[in-house]
DNA sequence: GTAAGTAATTACCTTTAAGTAACCAAACAC
DNA sequence: GTGTTTGGTTACTTAAAGGTAATTACTTAC
């Protein structure tokens, strides 16, 4: 029974392991998830508000990239009924879970620019 | 002075968390890095060792991403003098550092995965 | 029926990431 | 000089991501 040796459980702790990163990564990645999500994360926004925080996203690809976000449940759309009409735009908790995640990411970030650029130089 | 209002303070706040966001994620995304990475913290490992560990990884791109990670300070490089001439990669502590970070993101994914695939599918 | 506001969509183009297959180079054994 | 081992490189192709500009759809005010 090969399955039982010690080489093959760490593969495959290795594997889920990589499964999960690349679940993670690949619902924040891309250019504009990151600033939409955090942009949420300051409140529930409408599309042209979100439009006016990230000023350089492009109508397609804002709507692209929110599409996406509620395809992964990170993020819900309410269509409200006034005139004219206005979609709302909010993190789920599912959305909101991953800050704790992003939060050390951001720390590593930080640590990284000084390690990296403190004998170069400063952007 | 609007430079000391608090919603320009949130907004610079918003800003440089997006950029250490940014700084993290360009390190870590693409196809490869994140094998590598996790591969390495299995111990030193030589070029042909990470070709056979990651298997349907290509010679090139495999050189091209030790390049950038190496570039970043994540790994090192050293050269061994023998015959033939062998080269091995390991984590730097800049690299070794960024395990937290990747921990919370496999915790999340583990997570994300549970949310979203309960009720469709286990893949 | 014309304009204005909100929330998109569509077609087309450019840029970037990744894959494929063949090749290179050093060094030693024979 | 031929083969073997290690660690790559090069040229070319394909696929994915992102950008641009114009257009659509609905509704209400005028």
């Amino acid at each position: 029974m090969t399955s039982s040796n010690s080489s093959s459980r760490k593969s495959e702790m290795c594997t889920l392991k990589l499964r999960s990163l690349r679940d993670a990564l690949d619902v924040i990645q891309g250019k504009w998830r990151l600033p939409i999500i955090i942009c949420l994360t300051y409140g529930n926004k409408r599309f042209g508000e979100i439009r006016k925080d990230i000023h350089d996203i492009s109508p397609k690809m804002l709507s692209q990239e929110l599409k996406e976000l509620e395809i992964n449940k990170l993020i819900s759309r309410t269509v409200y009924d006034t005139m004219p009409i206005t979609v709302e735009y909010a993190l789920t908790p599912l959305g909101k879970s991953i800050q704790k995640a992003l939060d050390e990411l951001v720390e590593w970030g930080v640590h990284f620019r000084k390690e990296v650029f403190k004998k170069e130089e400063v952007i």
